[in-house]
DNA sequence: TACCCAAATATTGTCGACAATCTTGTCGTT
DNA sequence: AACGACAAGATTGTCGACAATATTTGGGTA
């Protein structure tokens, strides 16, 4: 998740993003509990800097947390995924109509040539790269909707438990060459300043994602 | 915001719930900056429950942190206000077109039983019920897509926010009548089982309510 | 054995103090 | 006077200890 470069100032941060990789990640497993005191031992700082990264991760809906009990990771499910699609398919559909209005046409530009080079590497590259390329696909949309609290809720919100459930579900998927096609009608239906089909296309590509992993859940 | 019922457990609860309600009522006023130690003072209680309420209320989109800096209250400005708005349409849109699948029908009868007793009383009636109204009808929608991303995204981060922008900005507008018209329409779709024109109707509802603010603003 | 209650244990919530960082004000130099 | 460096003050970040709550353990009774 290099793409984003946060910088961690204070060890708040450095604790949040730890956590955060290693549930991601499922090296701490899914509806795991989250002792304060066994973490602040491992991570050699105080309980105080362990609780404030706790409070963040459940603000991205990576924990969940009860008052006098303790935090648990998430569980994941099916159902949860689908959730997840939905509110994705909403609020990327809305970035892809916002991003055919406010993207320059300098952005415009560089996410053709995102593609292009994506175009030449898209059968001798491993998934892992796949699997980032649409990342920053997706990325870079979200960002040109210059919308910041959607930039916000995607970005910080989100994100994390997409990739969570990739990870740990195993749902990078094929679909590289359909989905390649549809990333570039999506394009162009930006570079063509068309909001409506622009927010239709990115809606279908979604869906189209959470339709092959519902089929491959349901096998 | 008596709705949403919410019962404060522990100490940072009641200190967040308060702050909350200053905040979006201007008691505190936008831009203003939160030092822990005034407010710790003020509220009584130890730094620790402060700095986790401001956490929680930066994960609200309600105030913003800077490391070793403080924190500060949101600035409210036109352009945010566009912006909540835009995801508004995205995210609502979606929860009518779910709702309109998985509600259940007696939710629907109960939704439909809310917009008589509105009707009847809408000459008659004072704003603050409108308003109250009007966020209670969302409300049910967002909880009829039983989405609970969905519903956590709009109730606990968004509604808020749009509440602090109606106090502040003074955005309790007419269109009373009109609103309800529309609301009545949603509620139609929603009964016919229609999630696509739900979702297109609960859309232009909210576009209507922008396009009204932005010509409030503009003016 | 199954169940309930109470003591013991462990975990989270809250607190005050200290350390690290930023901000403000002062002084000196150009 | 303008600018920059330095010191003083204030604010946030981090820590360990104590208090409050939940969980577990153990014993007693039906």
């Amino acid at each position: 998740m290099s793409i984003f470069h946060e910088n961690a100032v204070t060890a708040s941060d450095k604790a949040f993003f730890r956590l955060r990789k290693e549930i991601v990640e499922g090296e701490i497993p899914a509806s795991a509990k989250l002792s304060e005191t066994e973490l602040s031992t491992k991570y050699e700082v105080s309980r105080a800097v362990v609780r404030e990264a706790i409070n963040r991760l459940e603000s991205c809906n990576l924990v969940e947390r009860k008052p006098n009990v303790g935090a648990r990771v998430v569980a994941l499910s099916p159902e949860g995924l689908i959730e997840l699609y939905q509110v994705r398919e909403s609020l990327e559909g809305m970035a892809a109509r916002l991003a055919a209005t406010n993207m320059s046409d300098n952005e415009v530009a560089e996410l053709k040539m995102l593609l292009n080079s994506q175009s030449e590497n898209i059968k001798t590259t491993e998934r892992y790269y796949q699997e980032a390329g649409d990342l920053d696909f997706h990325y870079r949309i979200i960002l040109g909707s210059k919308n910041n609290h959607l930039i916000n809720m995607l970005v910080n919100g989100l994100y994390h438990l997409v990739r969570m459930y990739r990870v740990q579900l195993g749902m990078a998927g094929p679909r590289v060459s359909t989905a390649f096609d549809e990333h570039k009608h999506i394009v162009q239906a930006i570079s063509n300043r068309d909001p409506e089909l622009a927010e239709m296309l990115m809606r279908r590509h979604i869906m189209y994602s959470k339709n092959n992993i519902e089929a491959k859940l349901n096998q």
